[in-house]
DNA sequence: AAAATTATTAACAAATTTGTTAAAATTTTC
DNA sequence: GAAAATTTTAACAAATTTGTTAATAATTTT
């Protein structure tokens, strides 16, 4: 508990993540944190040891947005299973557009030290085992039902992650082989929530043989 | 021109796009690249000048590569429309599943450095207006002989590549999460190949109302 | 085989970056 | 308001990393 008002640490903090999030780690700089910041770089140490600690509380905080943006998904109680799963892909795609830098950033630093992430593990496992649970026993019922075609749970949730994460992933070649600002047009992500949503009802609408 | 079999340069560039792969731009160290080589870092400076130099002739290669596997979507000859696209979507993700690595290190580097991937402007602009405009027009031929639906080629494309390309960026994640190693199950990627042109095939058939 | 060109090495240098420390300033506690 | 604890600063240090250079070795040219 820090006794004096400690906005120079939130200042810190909320530089560092301005910095990871568009550098990463390795392109990230303690000073340019400190100089966004309005501190001496010596600030930084005395309230972060170090660098990676520094990280760490940053890579926390995204870890833990991205896993309830997914957790949530499933949370929606009694409707049909297809107008929920609308529902669901509808929240999820506004909590990454809102967050549209929190994927890229978790996947390049797995990618770039794996081995420095074994407690994605035990975040993840911990509840993901029990969401796909879930799911699966929703599609099979939903299914028996003949209101949606079956599929496997970990089919069809990377089918709605890839659908709703890619396009914010790729914004920036896509900005760069085109020259506009997706951000500005906001019109591009509305259109892209309705395809997504369209894609994925189509995927278990039942076929009429 | 280079006059003596020039071996050790080739181990530089073999060596530097393992390293610039895996790590990125910043993330790659020069010393590490020379000493995967086998050669004094010395060796490197003398056949590529800097770092960035390096690296610009790795970048140009993937993004020839990328570039190269999205042209060949659309060179299919005369089949249905929705053969072809199969067949496409097929070609498309044993290009990605063989150069897994690719998108990501595309995506991270124009992520964190924008103002530098000017270029990509031209590599990409000068051929994307073609390939779009002829998938519309195929598009609209077939929607009009009843094949399909009608939907924007972009919309479609982008449906694609997210579906094609966002299971391998997400899979050092997934890995760290499961534990498991996604290379070794080629069942995986052989069954997430099938969703994907079934997911697209439902997309694109015409809802009977 | 001598000359010219190219490849290689080792040692060095400059810049950057993370992290430390000890003293000074400020705030809190009593 | 004095003592104690905390915050802040400035200067420094160690390590890393990219890049240079000048001398040496090897190869090609003539």
């Amino acid at each position: 508990m820090t006794k004096h008002h400690n906005n120079k640490e939130q200042d810190i903090l909320a530089a560092a993540k301005v910095e990871f999030l568009e550098k990463g780690y390795d392109g990230a700089r303690t000073t340019s944190i400190a100089r966004i910041a309005g501190v001496t770089h010596a600030m930084l140490h005395y309230y972060f040891k170090t660098k990676d600690q520094l990280f760490e509380r940053i890579f926390h905080e995204t870890i833990g947005t991205l896993v309830k943006s997914i957790l949530d998904v499933f949370t929606q109680d009694e409707m049909p299973f297809k107008d929920r799963m609308a529902k669901a892909l509808e929240m999820h795609f506004e909590v990454i557009r809102e967050n549209h830098l929190l994927p890229l950033f978790m996947i390049r630093e797995v990618a770039s030290r794996p081995e420095r992430f074994s407690m994605i593990k035990n975040v993840i496992s911990s509840f993901a085992g029990n969401l796909l649970v879930t799911m699966q026993h929703d599609i099979d019922l939903a299914a028996k039902r003949g209101e949606i075609t079956p599929i496997d749970a970990p089919t069809l949730l990377l089918d709605m992650l890839s659908l709703n994460v890619f396009p914010f992933i790729i914004k920036p070649v896509f900005e760069a082989a085109t020259g506009l600002n997706l951000n500005a047009e906001s019109k591009f992500w509305d259109q892209r929530k309705k395809e997504n949503i369209e894609i994925i009802m189509r995927r278990l609408t039942p076929s009429q043989a």
